[in-house]
Parts: structure tokens; sequence; C-alpha cells
DNA sequence: TTTGCCGGGGA
DNA sequence: TCCCCGGCAAA
């Protein structure tokens, strides 16, 4: 089964040498756009049919290809490129046949095939190839040569085009862009229900704002007019892993779910938020303008009131450039686990509920390192339920400060590498997609942070009221854990430093199995 | 599994 | 108060 399907599948998009066009006998390397095959049941019959590959040759050109052609410019250039150890390969599992070879050469291809779940895998056959042909060149094209024949369907164009220019235009619109990041807290925070009317985008948001946030950022260095399909990091996966693993390793492995993501409607992150915020948590947004403080229930209603109210806008959603988000902040409430924090914290840290802010709702609750010499919980509170957004809110309740180096690392961090002017270069350009995952991660335990980790912004002030909303946001887990565990220390302790042997030279702490005072972080 | 250390308890 | 250790949680 596999076999057949690697084979088939395997040899479109592909890379291949050809004999040269020229005749000189130099070949050539292309890329295989298309087979026209008059019996395409190949290795299953063994019979040899004859395939025709329509192959784009580096000058750009079309030219087909018998099979026998592509195979002797195998054959003839069989000891440079990547296809040597393949090429081999398929030889000693048989006859030396065309397609065996481009079943061997081709393994990025073959691995992904099989991560494809066989419910999506894509169908080889010749008169549904088209559409295979696009996703394959997709991939391969990006990853070998540089080939300008990648077009996409009308529609994936489309679609990206519409939600690029979302992406864009929010960037562009305002240092303070955080319009995809607020379109995926509230596709999380479960409201996508309640605010249909928010706009055509927003519903597919989900799974294009995971895509966009990974590439949009570099984009603006690179090359914004060719924005690249929203493959994100683990699209290369087929091509990195198969080099390595070889042809038809056998087992779909844990990338399947990557795979599906690419597949088309599912999402990357789509899964593991839902599952996080599995406890009972309700999200309110919060008007932030001054003197307003309305809190209304949906996205979709706050932006609405916004926009109309502040904003003197009477247009639909549609016509909306986002300013809206700016104004409000999501808040959640976490029916329960922030109950019990609160309940317990009650007594122990009273200041944490800051009867100064406005908002009927409680304060969130929020996953985050503890830390037990905090000093500066009073004021926290005043920013409870606040996401980055308040930072460019006509509202004065942020002023809070962070001297504690962990809280201000983590989410400090994220902005400033997250600014706009980043570096293309790989790592940089994962970072988007890393902070992204970043709000989602923290949303993790008893989380309830909505935080925007995306946010362009750049100013320093910025930066630091961003960190202080975090901060304050944490305080709630923080003050719970705070009173069961100290973060552990990272610093060598007299453990390891002197080990077992020598626990009479361990300070007295570590010996007593506390925390050491010796080697303090 | 190892390590750091909290909480608790005995002396 | 000193000392030890069970046990949890992070690494």
């Amino acid at each position: 089964m596999h076999t057949r399907r690697l084979v088939k599948r395997s040899i479109l998009g592909s890379r291949v040498y050809a004999p040269s066009p020229t005749g000189d006998g130099a070949p050539v390397t292309g890329v295989v756009q298309a087979v026209k095959q008059e019996n395409r049941d190949v290795s299953a019959t063994g019979a040899r049919r004859s395939s025709v590959y329509t192959v784009l040759m580096q000058d750009g050109s079309l030219k087909e290809f018998s099979e026998e052609e592509i195979a002797a410019g195998f054959n003839h250039t069989a000891a440079k490129g990547p296809f040597k150890s393949s090429l081999k390969h398929s030889y000693s599992n048989g006859a030396p046949d065309g397609q065996k070879m481009e079943g061997g050469c081709l393994s990025p291809e073959t691995v992904e095939e099989q991560r494809l779940p066989d419910g999506k895998r894509v169908s080889r056959d010749p008169d549904t190839s088209s559409v295979s042909l696009l996703e394959q060149k997709r991939k391969v094209v990006s990853s070998s040569i540089d080939v300008p024949h990648a077009r996409r369907s009308e529609d994936e164009v489309d679609m990206d085009k519409v939600t690029a220019a979302m992406v864009l235009t929010s960037l562009s619109t305002s240092p303070l862009v955080r319009s995809p990041p607020v379109k995926v807290s509230e596709g999380l925070s479960g409201s996508w229900k309640d605010n249909g009317s928010v706009g055509p985008f927003t519903p597919s948001s989900n799974s294009s704002s995971c895509g966009y946030w990974s590439w949009s950022a570099p984009s603006d260095q690179s090359n914004p007019s060719t924005p690249s399909p929203p493959l994100s990091a683990d699209s290369f996966k087929p091509f990195r892993v198969p080099s390595l693993g070889g042809v038809g390793s056998g087992s779909a492995g844990p990338e399947d779910p990557s795979l599906e993501e690419q597949d088309g409607s599912s999402l990357l992150f789509d899964e593991p938020i839902p599952r996080k915020r599995k406890n009972s948590m309700k999200v309110m947004f919060k008007c932030l303008w001054k003197n307003c403080g309305k809190v209304l229930s949906t996205a979709a209603g706050i932006q609405r009131h916004i926009r109309t109210i502040h904003l003197g806008r009477n247009c639909d959603s549609d016509c909306s450039d986002g300013e809206e988000d700016f104004y409000y902040t999501e808040i959640k409430l976490n029916t329960d686990s922030v109950a019990d924090g609160l309940n317990s914290l009650l007594p122990a840290s009273p200041s944490v509920l800051s009867p100064t802010l406005p908002s009927p709702s409680p304060l969130p609750s929020l996953g985050h390192p503890p830390d037990p010499h905090r000093a500066s919980d009073p004021k926290e509170p005043h920013a409870g339920g606040a996401t980055p957004l308040s930072r460019s809110a006509p509202s004065a309740l942020y002023l809070v400060h962070t001297d504690h180096a962990y809280q201000a690392t983590a989410p400090v961090s994220i902005p400033s590498s997250n600014s706009s002017n980043s570096p293309g270069s790989a790592s940089t350009s994962f970072t988007p997609t890393n902070s992204s995952s970043f709000s989602i991660s923290w949303q993790s335990p008893p989380v309830t942070f909505t935080g925007n980790a995306v946010s362009p912004s750049k100013s320093q002030g910025f930066g630091e009221q961003r960190s202080q909303t975090i901060a304050v946001l944490s305080s709630p887990p923080r003050a719970t854990t705070a009173l069961s565990r100290k973060v552990r220390g990272e610093g060598k302790k007299c453990r390891k430093v002197y080990g077992m042997e020598n626990r009479d030279m361990w300070c007295t702490a570590c010996r007593w199995k506390k925390a050491c005072q010796r080697f303090t972080d």
C-alpha cells in the first residue's frame, strides 16, 4: 500500500535530472510538473508504461521527457546531487525502473506522503493531479529550485491575499498591532460562536493567523510581495526529515498533526488551546475607554460599542480598521481555579484583591512562576484582566511596577523579538510563531492570560508596561503558588558541587534539604 | 530519574 | 532550634 503510494506520488514536483535539451549530453535539472501516464498502476503491475514527464527546466522552460529519458538523466548524473544515495538504494531494491528511482529519490515527498492520514491523502490520479501538483509545487519549489511556477489555486490565492492583507494592514496601521492575536484569543475564548458578526475573516482566521504570524514579521523584511504560503516552520520538516531518515522509513510518526494542518483546515494551535482552557472560564471584553469601562461578553459587541460610541463610526465591522481592538481588553474569569486561589489567598495577602478596579469581574487566573519574595503585590491587581491592549487604551489603570527579573524577562523579550524589524533569519522568523505559542502556553495551567504576545510595539515604555501587565496578570497564581513552593534554582547547589560524598561540606540548608544558602540563584 | 527544596516532625 | 526526611515538582 505504502510503496505504491510513494511511487505514484513522489514524482510530482520533484527534481530530476534530464538530458540536456541541447543534446550536448550535459544533464540538466528540472522539476517534474506533471506526469502523464497511460497506465498509472505502475508499480503494482510492474509493467512498463509510457509515462511522459513534464519537467520545468532550470532555464524556466517546460520540457516533456519520457520516463526513460529522465532515467537516463539520472544515471548520467547519479554521482552528484542528493539523488545519489537514494538512487542507488532504489536500484538495489529492484529493477532500475524509472518509477522506482523516483520513489527512492523522492524520499522527502515520500515521508510526507506517509504522514498524510489516509482520509486526507491527496489523490495521485492523473485527473486530479492538478490539485496535488499545486500542493507539491508549493513545497518542493520553495526548498529546492528557484522555480517561478508555483501557482496556487485561485481560491488559495484569494484567501491568502485577503488574510495577508488583513495582517499586513493591521501591522502597518498601528504600532500596536494586535488584531491577529486578538482574533486568536477570541477564538480561544470560545467566543467564536458569539461573534459571528465580527467579519468574514474571523471564522477562518484561526488557522490562518497561526500561519500568518509565522511569516508576517519576516516578510516585512524579505519580500512582502511574495509571502510564502502559510507553511510555517514545520512545513519544512518533510524536507529535512527524509533527508536523514531516507526512503520509506515507514512510520507516519508524530508528525501527522502538522501534516493535517497543512492539509488544509485543521489548525496547528487549535487543538492544544481549547484543551488548556478546560477549566471553566468566562471571557468578557472590557472597554478601556476613559470613564467607560463597559464590559460585554463578546468581542464583536465590544468592538461595536467602541466603534460606534467612542470612535463615532457607524459603519459595519467590515469597514473597521481594527482600531477598536486597542480600546478594549479581554478579561477572563476562571471560575474555579481563580476562586480557589483567591480564597486561599485572601487571608495571606488581602492586598491582592484590589478594590480599585472598577471592573465587575474578578481577577483572572494566571499561570506564572511563583515568586516567594515578592513585595509589590498591592499594585498588581490594578491591571487585572488587562491585556497588552491596555497599553494603548485611554486608561490610566496600569501603573504597575515590576522589578523582578523573572517577570520582566519572558514577557518583555517577546514583544521585542517580535518587532517587525526583526531580521528574516530563520531564528527570528520563528519568533512570531514562538511567541504566539507563548501566549498560548502561558495559558496552560490555571492560566487565563490571553496576552497578546505579539506586539510589534517597539517603544520602551510599551515593553515596560507590557511586562507590567503580564506581571499583573500573573499575580494571582504567583501568590497562590508562592505559598507552596519556591521556584527551583538553576544554579549549582552544594549537592552538585560537592557531591553526596562530601555532604559535610554542604551548606546547612542543603544538608537539611532546604533551599541552598550558599549557591543562591 | 535526578535534583532542589517545602513542609512537617522528632530530638 | 537543630536536624532529618517524605514527598512534590521541575529539570
